[in-house]
DNA sequence: ATAGGTGCAAACAGTTTGCATGTAT
DNA sequence: ATACATGCAAACTGTTTGCACCTAT
């Protein structure tokens, strides 16, 4: 049931900060780690929990990438597509909307959606050396 | 450790033969229950096993469809996207793959490869009322 | 005071793996 | 005869859920 009354509570101001600091779409790992940082976390079902119901009300879009799992990013953007960086694993938003429009279906066929991944290196592990996240 | 010999079994060559009459990318569950079909069946951890063998073999490809999981198709085929039907779940290959190529990345970001799902209704579906695989 | 939220641990689904048994070679 | 494959059940991973306790209102 959907509560009458939200609640402010602290968990919840770390959790929507994370995402109002973010320059890019997290996974729930993401997130708990951030929340982390702050020192007495955030548990991982309420991280879960929290983002949840964050993308029910609106707030949050979720999508998921081929084998990679739910990425999360604040809502209300223009329709665009990602890039996952295969050495830091790291996901980020192109604002270039390739128009996919002009593919030409199999008979009978009806288009509804399309979602494009690129994967690729990030200019962050271009440049550095370094490795992880 | 890969098998000095590999042995042609009744399981193995059910699970062969299901590929060999598809005409779409198979989920496992699919392969499970087109090879149920033939009674005297194939477990479930065998479908797994010996489509991964495929798999490393080269003989199949795998691609995961976001929030689908994965899915194999015999390998060799030029590149090719996937169209996805919200109806009946079913996944097909469109032999079209749509340039890309010309998607601005970001300064300093390098593409590898791209990954594209189209979603919809199938031929299948928006003819027939017939709603399930 | 009380509805709502949190954390933990248990439940789950999808996939992988160890092991004893079965079988193609 | 023996290496390889199978099936089952147990282990694992990622995610969800039930419940007793906690807290913002």
């Amino acid at each position: 049931m959907t509560p009458v009354l939200e609640r402010n509570t602290r968990q919840r101001r770390i959790i929507r900060a994370v995402f109002d600091n973010a320059d890019r779409p997290l996974s729930i790992e993401e997130v708990l780690a951030a929340a982390r940082r702050g020192r007495n976390a955030v548990s991982l079902s309420t991280v879960y929990r929290f983002v949840r119901s964050l993308v029910d009300e609106g707030t949050l879009s979720v999508f998921e990438l081929p084998g990679q799992g739910a990425f999360y990013e604040l809502a209300g953007k223009a329709h665009h597509h990602h890039f996952s960086c295969i050495r830091c694993g790291r996901v980020y938003e192109l604002n270039d909307c390739v128009s996919v429009d002009k593919l030409t279906l199999p008979k009978g066929f009806h288009a509804v959606s399309h979602d494009l991944t690129v994967a690729g290196v990030c200019a962050a592990c271009n440049a550095g050396a370094r490795g992880s996240p």
